[in-house]
DNA sequence: TTTACATATGCGAATATCCATATATACTCT
DNA sequence: AGAGTATATATGGATATTCGCATATGTAAA
């Protein structure tokens, strides 16, 4: 026996799709992708949409090992989850770095928006 | 003016996501991308399915411009379109590409059927 | 401990998706 | 023309997904 810690299941490209095919939850991965780091408020923000809505998809997201997500005060970060199969990354990857046209407007907004939380390193939190 | 033909809007992310999004629709889509192209009761075949499942599945990835048809004979082909955009042929073409044991149980359907039509080149049928 | 703010979740309603069956269309061969 | 095979579509019902609202939980500052 030499696994002590059970070993979440890879990723298959059907759940991925089904994770993608959902435009809050796509736009959510892609801008979070492209900006590294992302909290509820600033998708919210980013997105237009109503807090219920992004916190239900991110929390699919993470229950699906998606996105990891660590707390810092009152904020709630989500990022890519790097353990991802690395085809994954390149789809989601691909998917935003060749369609700058569909994060320009979540850029905008995000850019808009006053009073970010501060962001600090995750090692002196 | 100088475009006579409608030009076709080409796909976003989320479309191609959708479609990837149901198993039948995934494994016609990989299953082709790996074999070139394949006839309708080829895909019956290799996914154990009902062939109205699988027409009305072909139906949807041919209206949204995934996949092209020719029909040559009794039998109608259908292929990936290639003129898609360089980043979702990208993410089909991982997807399989990375993940063979998807593929492979398709695979042996396909090799243990009986009586495959013939293929003739589209040029010449 | 009270207040304020950020995030998460329970729930019923609206919507979208998928399926199996039956049937229509298209082609081939006799 | 008629029979046989391949493919496409129509229909209605089952299932799954998504949504908004209300509310619960967690954290920070007063």
């Amino acid at each position: 026996m030499h696994i002590l810690i059970a070993e979440p299941k890879p990723m298959t490209p059907l759940q991925l799709f089904k994770l993608l095919a959902d435009e809050t939850r796509l736009q959510c991965v892609l801008l979070i992708a492209e900006q590294g780091e992302l909290c509820v408020c600033e998708l919210t923000c980013a997105l237009q949409q109503i807090q219920p809505k992004i916190s239900r998809h991110l929390a699919m997201l993470r229950k699906a090992q998606l996105l990891l997500d660590r707390r810092q005060g009152q904020w709630v970060y989500y990022r890519l989850n790097p353990a991802l199969p690395e085809w994954a990354l390149s789809v989601i990857n691909h998917s935003w770095q060749h369609n700058p046209a569909l994060l320009s407007p979540l850029q905008q907004n995000l850019c808009a928006m006053g009073e970010r939380p501060e962001r600090a390193a995750s090692c002196c939190a």
